[in-house]
DNA sequence: ACGTCTCTTGACGTTAACGTAAAGCCATTC
DNA sequence: GAATGGCTTTACGTTAACGTCAAGAGACGT
């Protein structure tokens, strides 16, 4: 009764704020990742459920899987007093730090040596051949 | 007659040699990136399969996809003179090397991003909740 | 002849995160 | 009351690069 007004989103209204498509909602629905209410057979996507998808989005940039992101989520969601959750959130988040930084790491030295092979003309794979053709190639 | 004893390596020294599967090999083969000869129905990698799995590796760390590797080499393969194909290459690996300093430039803003926020304890992403948990879980 | 080893060819399974129909309900609006 | 428009569920399709059996052939040693 307090909240017979609360103020929600249809699903058209959710996707044009987030940029997402109605498979995609309906799909973090399905995984338990959002819990729009429904008038009828339609959702209603309430204040909570745009905080909770601008959580996942921001999840996904990190690079978290969905499985990963809610369980994040599902933490807060339980007792505040369960500290200990909490810093395993902590570490799981430490460590997917650390993922992409060894993923940049490789990245790093990749782009490196893809440039490597770029300054010595189109041999970018290493072709052997002869070097006139390189030269050519660089015009 | 010349090459009557060619060298050649089976496919278990093979994967030995480059710590890939024989699934991988049989695979490369199905999709064209390899031609082992055979004898009666054994594959014999020669020279020229290892030249060309050193470079389908090389590719790997480089982010290319098979098929795109597949093409490049190709193109080594096809007339010498065919100058034109092998500046087409040069400009696949120049697109490929923007592709991968704009992965890793997200990935850096991603990692500062991360970082920051574990700055400000186990709120990994953005649980708001009270301060204080936040406290408690940096113990 | 028998067992063992290495290799072969299918061919289906896996994974993530949705895409893409197909078919139907409900509320307007003409 | 028919056509629309928006939404629904169900369910199969997609993609890459292999993994993982299953069943069988060939060679080799005893």
């Amino acid at each position: 009764m307090t909240d017979e007004f609360e103020d929600t989103l249809s699903i058209r209204e959710m996707c044009d704020t987030f940029e997402v498509t109605p498979r995609t909602l309906r799909f973090y629905e399905a995984k338990e990742l959002l819990f729009p209410h429904r008038v009828g057979t339609r959702r209603l996507f309430t204040r909570r459920d745009r905080a909770r998808l601008k959580l996942i989005l921001r999840g996904k940039r990190f690079g978290f899987q969905l499985e990963e992101i809610r369980q994040l989520l599902d933490m807060y969601d339980r007792d505040d007093s369960q500290i200990a959750q909490l810093s395993k959130t902590y570490e799981i988040a430490k460590d997917r730090l650390a993922d992409m930084e060894r993923q940049r790491d490789e990245l790093d030295e990749a782009i490196a040596d893809l440039r490597e092979q770029l300054k010595w003309g189109a041999r970018v794979l290493g072709a052997q051949k002869t070097a006139h053709t390189a030269d050519q190639a660089r015009k």
